[in-house]
DNA sequence: CGACTTTGACCAGCGC
DNA sequence: GCGCTGGTCAAAGTCG
């Protein structure tokens, strides 16, 4: 098989019966039509939340979607149809001044929530740092001032420069498993320290005798972000090209694993696990590791995007039980296209790893991955970090406790949401049924899903996020 | 002929 | 120390 051309093929199942639940209450339903939520939601203290003001000028929406009103008179009209359109028009107006309110009131919500989830971000970064403080000082009693101030608040990146070459063979301290290789593991890919470990400072170069602990470097740990999906092929597509390097047979699955390696670029550290469920053989886990260390094709960004907000969520430092829980339902809302889709978090595995469970996920298929390729190659895209599919020369240098991981979130879900045709067919016909009365049929329809997700994909990130139907 | 896959061997970590 | 396991290497084979 040529992997130079990677297969497609997903297939998914016929998602169970949508669950009617209610939402916990740390999550926000975007789309609930409750008035009463809403309500509350407005009478927020904005002074508290610091929300922007909105200015009328914000609010003039551009769809994009170029509707045409199609007027199913002749050009011979009379006056009485002139009339009855000029009636008609005025209540098109009107209902265009509700859909601004409605709009306004939405982009209200959204920025509060934004707001809202920034602060509660740092606040939860802070007290993580703080734990992770008095946790070093009681357990190592202060033995690597160096480590502690590697700390930032439970994880770690390490975004050194892209390896233009042969550089990444000086970076060699990033490895748990032990292998030959280990001389070529790179640096620029996400790292953990864990609790009761920290990680390494940026590689600058003086580690280049190896002269770090092998406890310490037991303890080292990558990020990975598992994808799990129905698929008959033997690997999905996620538009990067990969050279398999092994396949062994794990304990305690008949099937091998195989053992991918990215080939498109020389020295791309980023590795892939690809190997089918034992209980259910039609689910494939692909497990991706490390960055790549050159541009992606928008075909590999979308996926790569979907996996590195994983990754973001999980480096965000939020791996205990009690804000696991929430980001857990947060990934699946924001990543995942259907609300049956799953993102777990492990964080007691040897590497701690998301999961993105596809397999409940209906209608989607890699391909729609690379749809909302074009907005990711806006500008708002390089605040995307801690990828373990993008490399370090491609972004800026923050770390998770940063408020633009909230960007990242809003990205990959914009993409999910972009990628995902029940989502905007059903955006369509909302705004097919209030504009024109639903009169455009089906095919109506389909253009005006394909108009609207041209919108979300071209819109710049402020407006990227859906906040009206 | 180059790129890729296959597969046995090797290495390191880990548990006992 | 020994065996198990996961991860990787590299030679041989395959393919276009």
């Amino acid at each position: 098989m040529d992997h130079r051309t990677p297969t497609g093929g997903l297939s998914f199942l016929i998602p169970p019966p949508m669950e009617k639940r209610s939402p916990p209450l740390d999550e926000m339903d975007f789309f609930s039509t409750d008035d009463k939520k809403m309500k509350k939601l407005t009478s927020m203290d904005l002074d508290h939340l610091h929300v922007n003001p909105i200015k009328k000028e914000d609010l003039t929406i551009n769809t994009g979607l170029h509707l045409l009103i199609s007027n199913t008179g002749s050009d011979e009209s009379t006056v009485d149809d002139k009339e009855c359109g000029e009636s008609e028009l005025e209540a098109m107006q009107v209902q265009l001044g509700r859909m601004t309110e409605e709009n306004q009131r939405l982009r209200g919500m959204l920025n509060q929530v934004t707001t809202n989830y920034n602060s509660l971000q740092i606040h939860l970064s802070s007290l993580l740092q703080q734990r992770n403080q008095r946790m070093n000082q009681v357990d190592n009693g202060g033995k690597n001032m160096e480590q502690e101030a590697a700390i930032v608040p439970r994880q770690f990146m390490d975004l050194g420069p892209a390896a233009a070459g042969g550089e990444n063979d000086e970076h060699s301290n990033s490895s748990t498993g032990g292998s030959r290789e280990r001389s070529s593991s790179p640096t620029n890919e996400v790292e953990i320290g864990s609790m009761e470990t920290t990680s390494t400072t940026v590689n600058n170069g003086n580690n280049k005798d190896h002269q770090m602990p092998p406890k310490q470097d037991a303890t080292m740990r990558k990020a990975r972000v598992s994808v799990r999906a129905r698929s008959e092929a033997p690997m999905i597509t996620d538009g990067c090209q990969w050279r398999k390097y092994g396949q062994k047979m794990a304990k305690g699955n008949p099937c091998p694993r195989a053992y991918y390696r990215c080939t498109m670029a020389t020295g791309c550290p980023v590795r892939k696990q690809v190997q089918r469920c034992a209980d259910d053989r039609t689910i494939l886990i692909t497990t991706y590791e490390g960055t790549h260390n050159h541009p992606l094709p928008p075909a590999a960004m979308a996926m790569a995007s979907t996996t590195s907000a994983a990754a973001s969520m999980l480096l965000s430092g939020s791996m205990s039980s009690s804000d696991g829980l929430m980001n857990n339902n947060f990934l699946a809302r924001t990543m995942l296209p259907c609300s049956s889709s799953m993102a777990t978090i492990s964080a007691s595995a040897p590497f701690p790893t998301v999961t993105l469970d596809l397999t409940h996920n209906h209608n989607q298929n890699p391909l729609q991955f690379q749809r909302p390729a074009s907005i990711y190659n806006q500008s708002k895209f390089s605040g995307l970090q801690m990828s373990p599919d993008f490399n370090g020369s491609q972004l800026p240098k923050p770390l998770s406790v940063h408020p633009s991981s909230f960007a990242d979130t809003v990205s990959a879900a914009t993409a999910a949401i972009t990628s995902d045709p029940n989502f905007t067919a059903a955006l369509a016909a909302a705004i097919t049924s209030i504009i024109g009365g639903g009169g455009g049929g089906g095919a109506q329809q389909i253009n005006n899903a394909n108009n609207i997700n041209q919108t979300i994909a071209n819109a710049p990130s402020s407006s990227s996020f859906p906040t009206s139907t």
